[in-house]
DNA sequence: CAGTGGTCTAGACCACAGC
DNA sequence: CTGTGGTCTAGACCACTGG
């Protein structure tokens, strides 16, 4: 990226792209072409001065960017060119229960809550009446990437002394028949922002998991992805591919 | 929603969150109690008012809730409360090359062009050398979902006259010996945003799929589903789960 | 402390849908 | 044409990091 440049085109050809859309395709190419992993890159407001256009839209483009993966932003530090994405193993093919050996999950902590509407349905159990959870953490690469919240419908019913660990234990008592999973485009809440390093609303890759026995979902589990970082691999070996 | 209404509490304690934060909290409980599927809100300058916020700052909240598939938004129109997201299989356990019976894509044309390097790559080709590509679309609910560029290791080699079917003939004929899939979030091109009725940059979940035959990738594919209508379900029966 | 990204404002204009 | 969401601007202030 050189001195004063205006990448952008408005004259002429009316159906011309938007400008943050432009601009994000330039520092792609920049990107690409320029930059290596860990640079950090001029502050907002130079950059914004440097393509003439207004701070607001420079930052449309970095948006963009980082919810791509290509840039990580940190308040009071700067923005810097971001690795590749770390790829995370969610095959459901290994038919384990959670908490098996060499999950790489690590137990945070547990509560008795009453779950959210959507779970309550899954599980079959009433909206109002507590339900065990157990929160676990993942991380890799020396970061933080997912946080869960694992409801499980307790048997025998557990009540407030009831441990993390004996809550998996006894899911791992009975025989898991199957689990199902589904992948979906979420925001962090506080919490998990907090967790994951990130700012609330931050985007995240939701999957949701089911644990059958008997016929009967017995346990759902509930995971969020920092979906700038994360790759969720599903089968033999993982990917060593960026997209473009 | 009622009349003129500051849901914002900035004063007192310190670590306040943010407006558009807690814009989005109230509108989704708002979106929860009072509004139904289908349902158009107010515009957005009105809803700027009556929340007492500058407009940027009521799209900020919109946009989260548009990314969270709770909204939908069309320029010229308005925006309206969207139904649940669409639940689309992409187990990988269905061991079949694609374009077999009862898969639900429909091919729309072919290309011969040079990949780009991460597909050139994953397949072991020259990036300059042109290779054959199939496009196809899926459609769900009447809505397009999601649109699909698969790559292909031509054997024979294929030439300009070679069809969509005959290349995807000519895969099925070989034996399929195995397949990954990797999920990210991207964010879709001009073609992809034509295509799939939204916005260049719009959020996508770009899953890309790797056919192996004898221990070696000859095709692979990248597909790029809407993230704001589509839950991608791997396993048994596709989940019918809302987030929270 | 200075410098960074994050938030918020007030206003303007554009592109598109539908009447 | 009107009304909608989409883009863009210029500026201010805040929250956080690091020296």
């Amino acid at each position: 990226m050189g001195a004063t440049q205006r990448v952008v085109s408005r004259r002429g050809a009316p159906p011309a792209e938007p400008k943050h859309w432009q601009l994000r395709n330039a520092l792609t190419d920049a990107l690409d072409a320029e930059f290596s992993v860990g640079q950090v890159l001029p502050d907002e407001r130079t950059l914004a001065a440097r393509f003439g256009v207004a701070r607001a839209t420079l930052r449309q483009a970095l948006d963009q960017l980082e919810l791509e993966g290509r840039l990580q932003r940190r308040r009071g530090v700067g923005t810097t060119v971001a690795p590749p994405r770390v790829g995370v193993d969610v095959s459901p093919a290994r038919q384990t229960w959670p908490g098996a050996e060499d999950d790489p999950w690590t137990v945070t902590g547990r509560a008795l809550v009453p779950p959210p509407p959507a779970v309550a349905h899954a599980l079959g159990v009433d909206p109002a009446g507590p339900l065990p959870v157990v929160l676990r953490d993942l991380v890799a690469d020396g970061q933080p990437v997912a946080m869960e919240r694992l409801y499980a419908l307790p048997t025998p019913p557990a009540d407030e002394t009831t441990t993390a660990d004996e809550l998996l234990a006894a899911l791992r008592r009975q025989p898991l028949e199957g689990q199902d999973r589904a992948v979906e485009l979420g925001s962090a809440d506080a919490e998990q922002a907090r967790g994951l390093d990130r700012l609330p609303g931050a985007p995240v890759l939701l999957v949701t998991t089911r644990y059958t026995t008997a016929g009967r979902v017995v346990a759902l589990s509930r995971a969020t992805y920092r979906a700038d970082t994360c790759r969720l691999t599903f089968g033999d070996q993982p990917l060593a591919l960026t997209p473009s």
